[in-house]
DNA sequence: TTTATTTTTTAGGTTTGTCTAAATTTTTAT
DNA sequence: ATAAAAATTTAGACAAACCTAAAAAATAAA
């Protein structure tokens, strides 16, 4: 089957969202799209027909078995196009998203599948996501956010919650990336927030909302 | 401004007849397009209200300076794209050109410019057709058919006229592709065919057709 | 130079994806 | 439990990009 570039972004919206509720509504999903209500109730009919939907008049709905492997499919395609601007084009992962928003609807499985070889099959994109494989198969990452890790554990950053470009700004800021290795030197119970040391830069504080948004593993 | 895929679609077209014709027909678009003369006149309206096309009813059209601008960036991203896709990612040159014409509508400029310089700033595509710069500025090449050269001049392979399938698979069968040197042999003019020696390879005999669509320069 | 043929345009529809405004259903508050 | 508010769907329009069939203009043939 294949997919409109509206319907593709529309489903993708839809994994994304159920990622954080199991099942969507109507608002959310226009909200993240920047449309209107009546626009989803209208797409998410079409949706249903072409069975990629599970969805009940007013009660919500979710991606069935079929419309998630499609997601991961778009989800694969979106993060390869991703990896190849950071790392062969040289941009900023800052600047990336919204390229790879439409890179990701050429659906040759031929090109991805080269483009995933020419890469050499990356685990996950500059963000620090799993990349799905062509079975949408995605790499389990055990991580948690520094508002869970204990003081004094030395961790490494392995992706970010919130992506907007406030928030890519403030870690550039902080000198903070995937792979940075840091320690929690202190926590703040009055307001939550952190106090990390990076290896070579300056002790600085983060406030909780940024804490949860910064996942690490532990080395 | 920025212009849909369709209107660059039709847009690159254009420019592609013009080379052939001065002034292009809307039959020929049509077909060019694999649409129908109606929609080629609805659209023709639109870029005529773009201000990208000279257009008198009943008397053909051609693109004015600023349709060629930018049909010149189209063909641009396009070229850029296959050059991508065979000496990054692998491709046969046959295969690449239902991909590009997708990729060519990716816009950002950003893009195009890091990936030409990714690219280390190609002069021609795989099919030996030059490659605009930023400014429109297509690089001359020098060259002529085979069915031109004389009798025993050396002579390298620059580019290929007729690019169907059915053509890349002939050359693909003789050992033909861009940079390929050989030698013109004998010409019969009982039907203009001609016996070409490819280094390290059998003499073989090409058809009048297939001559007048391989160019070449003279070492 | 009429007549016939071909080319092009116009008129009127269709599909996709969007919108606003109004109606309906669900949820929350009193 | 009923009223108010919020969420969702329906109804009806609209623009883009197509289409077919018919009309108009240009070209070729008799
Ligand atoms: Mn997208
Ligand atoms: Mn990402
Ligand atoms: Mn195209
Ligand atoms: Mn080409």
């Amino acid at each position: 089957m294949n997919f409109s570039i509206s319907e593709e972004n529309y489903i993708k919206s839809i994994y994304h969202l159920q990622q954080q509720t199991d099942t969507v509504t109507t608002n959310s999903l226009a909200n993240e799209l920047q449309t209107r209500p009546a626009s989803v109730t209208d797409m998410l009919k079409k949706l249903q027909v072409k069975n990629l939907l599970e969805y009940e008049k007013y009660k919500g709905f979710r991606l069935n078995a079929t419309g998630n492997k499609v997601a991961l499919n778009i989800v694969r395609r979106h993060r390869l196009w991703e990896y190849f601007l950071v790392t062969k084009l040289g941009f900023e992962w800052d600047k990336v998203h919204a390229i790879a928003e439409e890179l990701e609807h050429i659906s040759s499985k031929d090109l991805i599948q080269k483009l995933d070889n020419f890469l050499n099959y990356p685990q996950t994109d500059p963000h620090g996501d799993p990349i799905p494989d062509v079975h949408g198969k995605i790499p389990v990452i055990r991580q948690v956010s520094i508002a869970e890790v204990p003081v004094k554990k030395n961790v490494t950053v392995s992706s970010v919650g919130n992506q907007s470009p406030e928030m890519l700004e403030l870690l550039d800021h902080y000198h903070i990336g995937i792979g940075t290795s840091l320690k929690v030197t202190m926590r703040f119970s009055f307001d939550g927030s952190v106090e990390i040391k990076v290896l070579k830069q300056a002790a600085c504080i983060i406030s909780e909302q940024v804490a949860k948004n910064i996942f690490v593993y532990h080395d």
